[in-house]
RNA sequence: UGGCCUGUGGUGCAAUUGGCAGCACGUCUGACUCUGGAUCAGAAGGUUCCAGGUUCGAUUCCUGGCAGGCCAGCCA
C-alpha cells in the first residue's frame, strides 16, 4: 500500500505542489478510501450558525473541508445550523455564503438549512420516545441545572424521568402545538444522570422558544438542540468525515449516541426501516493568531462598541474586514494550507499571513509611485516649463504587465522619510550634498535645504539633476546606494492613505494585569489616515478593490469609500523594510 | 475526590509506524539588485514536558508523574 505523498493544492496556477506530509484527518479519510469504508464517498460540510460574520478562523475550517472534497474527489455542502431562532439572522445567511464564495470555494446545488429538516428530526424524536430513550421533562432551566450535579459529584434523576411512552408522545406534541410556554417543558434525552461525562447527563434535546425563524418563520415553536440536531443532518446528508473543533470532543460519545439509538431495531426487514447513515465526527484545533482577538463574542462587542467601524473594518480578522482590506482569497487559502491541521491548542504567528501576503502579490501585483508623507523637491537646474513622460516597469516579477509613462517636471515630492539632514550611519537616502536615483528619473543631488523659521522643519529641498541619467542610468558607471520613489507634484493626484496596525497592541490580547479588560490592549494607533497623499497619475481611475504595491512602501488596495476624484487607499500590508529593523536597533 | 484531549527549535507543523529529529515563518550573515522589495547562498537555534521501563536502538511502545486546553446553556 503506498502512502500518498503528493496532493493538489487549490492554487490559482493550478500547478501540483510537492509532497506535504498528510495532516491527521487527511491519513483518516485516506485509509477509509483505502478500506472502502464508505462505498469511495467522501462527503463534508461547512455547518456554520447564522449568527455573526466569519472570520479567518472559519477560512481555516472552510478550507479544510472544502479543500478535502476537492482533493478526494468529494464534495463538501454548505449548511445553516440554524436551530435557535433568537440569535440568527437572514443578513449573516447572506455574508456566510457571500464570504465562502468570495474565498473561492462552491457548494454548487448542495445549499441547506437545518430547519430544513426539522419534522424528520421530530419524527425521530418521537420514535426515542418510544423506544422509552426520551421523555417530557417539567423542570425549569435552573431546576435541570440543579439536578446535574457539577464536574466531580453525580447529578439525579428528573423526577419526570419514568413519565410512559404514552404520556410523553401526548406532551411532546402538545409542546409541539404551542400549548406550553417557553420555558416550561423540555424532552430530554434519558441517558445516565451519573455519566463522568457532563453531556451525557439526560441532555436537552428540544426547548419551548415561541420566536420567529428566518427561514420557517412561525411554523416551530420547539427547536432542536445542537447536540440532537448536529448529527441527524451529517446523517441526512451523507457526511463521511464531520470535521468540527476542538470543543466538541467529548459531546461525540453523544453525537454516536443518538445517531445509535435511531438506529437500534432498525435494519433489513425491519419495520421501523433501514439504518441511518451514520458519519464520524472528527476534531481539530481551531485557529488562533497573535494581535487579534478570534471569539464571536469579542468581535460582536467590537463592533457593537463602536471600537471598530463595522464588520468589515480592515483591522478585524473577518472575512469582511481582510476583504475590505485588500487581502486576497489566494492568500488567505495560502495560509489555511500552510498551517496546518493537528489537535494542539496553538497561536499562529501573525507574520506567516503576511507572509503568505506580500508572497501572492509580490507576484501580481501592478508597481505604483506613491508618496505618504510628502516633502516638496525642487530641481533647480531641471527646465520650468518641461515635463517628461518616464517609462516605468509595471511589475518586475511579471515581464507580460509591461510598462507604463510616469510624468517627471522640475517640482516633485518625495517621502519626508527619504531625507535627513544630519544622516545616521547606515542610512542610505537623500542628506545634503548626497546624490541618489530618482527611480525611473535621473540621479539628483541635494543642494540645499528650506526650513520653516519658526519650527525648524525642513520644508523643500533644492537639488540638481543630472541629464546624462535619463531613465535611471548612468553612462559613467557611478553608483548610487539609494533609490527614491517619487512623484511629479503638479501631476499627483491627492488621495486618502490608511495606515492599518495590529488592533491589539500585545501579541495575546487576553493576557490582562489581574483584573483588567482585553480591550485595554487595543492598539490606539492601529489605525493612521494620511491625508494628503500623492499618487501617481496613473491610478487616478482605479476601482475599488484594485491592489498595488506602492514602491518601496507596501501593498494597498483602493477602498470602497472612494469616490470619483477622491481615492482612498488601505494599507493591506507593508513591504518588509529592512532599514526600519536597522533604526530600531539603533534606538 | 470527575471525564476527555494535547505536550517536538522563538512560532506553527513533519518524521516512511522503533533507525543519526526535518520543513515553513521568524531571527542573524553574505551575494545580487534602478524597490534597503524580490531573488540566491549560508548560519544560529532541540535534554522531542519529566522520571522510570522494554529494546542493540524510543519523538514513536509501556508505567507513573507534571503542565496546558475543553466540559456543569433550555448556545453552537
Amino acid at each position: 500500500m503506498a502512502k500518498i505523498h503528493d496532493r493538489v493544492d487549490a492554487n490559482s496556477d493550478g500547478a501540483t505542489t510537492p509532497a506535504r506530509s498528510l495532516d491527521f484527518i487527511r491519513t483518516i479519510v485516506t485509509e477509509d478510501l483505502r478500506t472502502n469504508k464508505w462505498g469511495g464517498r467522501v462527503q463534508t460540510r461547512f455547518p456554520p450558525e447564522p449568527n455573526g460574520y466569519l472570520h479567518i478562523g472559519h477560512a481555516k475550517s472552510i478550507c479544510l473541508n472544502f479543500g478535502i472534497a476537492k482533493q478526494f474527489g468529494g464534495m463538501c455542502n454548505l449548511r445553516f445550523d440554524d436551530t435557535n431562532p433568537t440569535a440568527e439572522e437572514e443578513e449573516y445567511v447572506q455574508s456566510i455564503q457571500h464570504d465562502v464564495k468570495w474565498l473561492g470555494w462552491d457548494w454548487e446545488d448542495r445549499l441547506y438549512f437545518a430547519s430544513d429538516y426539522f419534522e424528520q428530526m421530530y419524527q425521530w424524536a418521537v420514535e426515542l420516545i418510544k423506544k422509552e430513550k426520551a421523555y417530557v421533562c417539567d423542570l425549569r432551566a435552573d431546576e435541570t441545572s440543579q439536578h446535574r450535579g457539577t464536574l466531580t459529584k453525580q447529578g439525579n434523576d428528573s423526577p419526570y424521568r419514568n413519565r410512559t411512552a404514552a404520556e410523553n408522545l401526548d406532551l411532546f406534541e402538545r409542546m409541539r402545538k404551542g400549548e406550553f410556554s417557553d420555558g416550561a417543558k423540555t424532552l430530554r434525552a434519558k441517558i445516565d444522570m451519573a455519566h463522568a461525562n457532563m453531556n451525557m447527563r439526560d441532555p436537552v434535546m428540544y426547548r419551548i422558544l415561541h420566536a420567529t425563524h428566518h427561514n420557517t418563520g412561525d411554523k416551530w415553536c420547539i427547536y432542536p438542540m445542537y447536540d440532537w440536531a448536529h448529527g441527524l443532518e451529517d446523517s441526512i446528508e451523507g457526511i463521511t468525515h464531520s470535521i468540527c473543533t476542538l470543543e466538541f470532543e467529548d459531546h461525540r460519545p453523544l453525537y454516536d449516541w443518538f445517531i445509535d439509538a435511531i438506529n437500534e431495531g432498525r435494519g433489513p426487514g425491519s419495520p421501523q426501516g433501514e439504518k441511518v447513515h451514520h458519519p464520524q465526527q472528527i476534531e481539530f484545533a481551531r485557529l488562533e493568531l497573535t494581535y487579534t482577538v478570534m471569539s464571536k463574542r469579542k468581535l460582536l462587542e467590537l463592533v457593537k462598541g463602536k471600537y471598530v467601524n463595522g464588520w468589515d473594518d480592515p483591522r478585524l480578522p473577518t472575512i469582511s474586514g481582510l476583504r475590505r482590506r485588500g487581502v486576497p482569497p489566494e492568500a488567505i487559502r495560502e495560509f489555511c494550507d500552510r498551517i496546518g491541521v493537528a489537535k494542539f491548542n496553538s497561536t499562529i504567528d501573525v507574520q506567516l499571513l503576511e507572509h503568505c501576503i506580500r508572497d501572492y502579490l509580490n507576484k501580481t501585483a501592478m508597481r505604483v509611485m506613491a508618496v505618504l508623507r510628502p516633502l516638496k523637491v525642487i530641481i533647480d537646474n531641471y527646465p520650468g516649463g518641461q515635463v517628461e513622460e518616464l517609462d516605468a516597469i509595471n511589475n518586475p516579477e511579471d515581464a507580460s504587465m509591461g510598462t507604463r509613462k510616469v510624468p517627471f517636471s522640475q517640482v516633485l515630492y518625495i517621502e519626508r522619510d527619504d531625507f535627513r539632514e544630519d544622516p545616521p550611519k547606515q542610512f542610505f537616502r537623500l542628506a545634503p550634498g548626497r546624490e541618489v536615483r530618482l527611480r525611473y528619473g535621473y540621479f539628483i543631488t541635494c543642494k540645499s535645504v528650506v526650513k520653516d523659521p519658526k519650527t525648524g522643519e525642513v520644508t523643500e529641498l533644492h537639488c540638481t539633476y543630472d541629464p546624462a541619467t535619463r531613465g535611471g542610468d548612468s553612462p559613467d558607471g557611478r553608483k548610487v546606494k539609494a533609490t527614491l520613489h517619487w512623484v511629479s507634484a503638479s501631476h499627483a493626484v491627492q488621495v486618502e492613505v490608511r495606515l492599518y496596525d495590529h488592533l491589539f497592541s500585545k501579541e495575546n490580547p487576553n493576557e490582562t494585569p489581574d483584573g483588567g479588560d482585553w480591550k485595554s490592549n487595543l492598539n490606539p494607533n492601529s489605525l493612521d489616515s494620511l491625508i494628503p497623499a500623492y499618487i501617481e497619475p496613473s491610478v487616478a481611475s482605479a476601482a475599488p478593490g484594485s491592489r498595488y504595491q506602492f514602491e518601496r512602501v507596501g501593498y494597498f488596495c483602493v477602498d470602497l469609500d472612494s469616490t470619483i476624484g477622491k481615492l482612498v487607499f488601505n494599507r493591506i500590508v507593508t513591504l518588509k523594510d529592512t532599514w526600519a529593523k536597522i533604526e530600531k536597533k539603533q534606538g
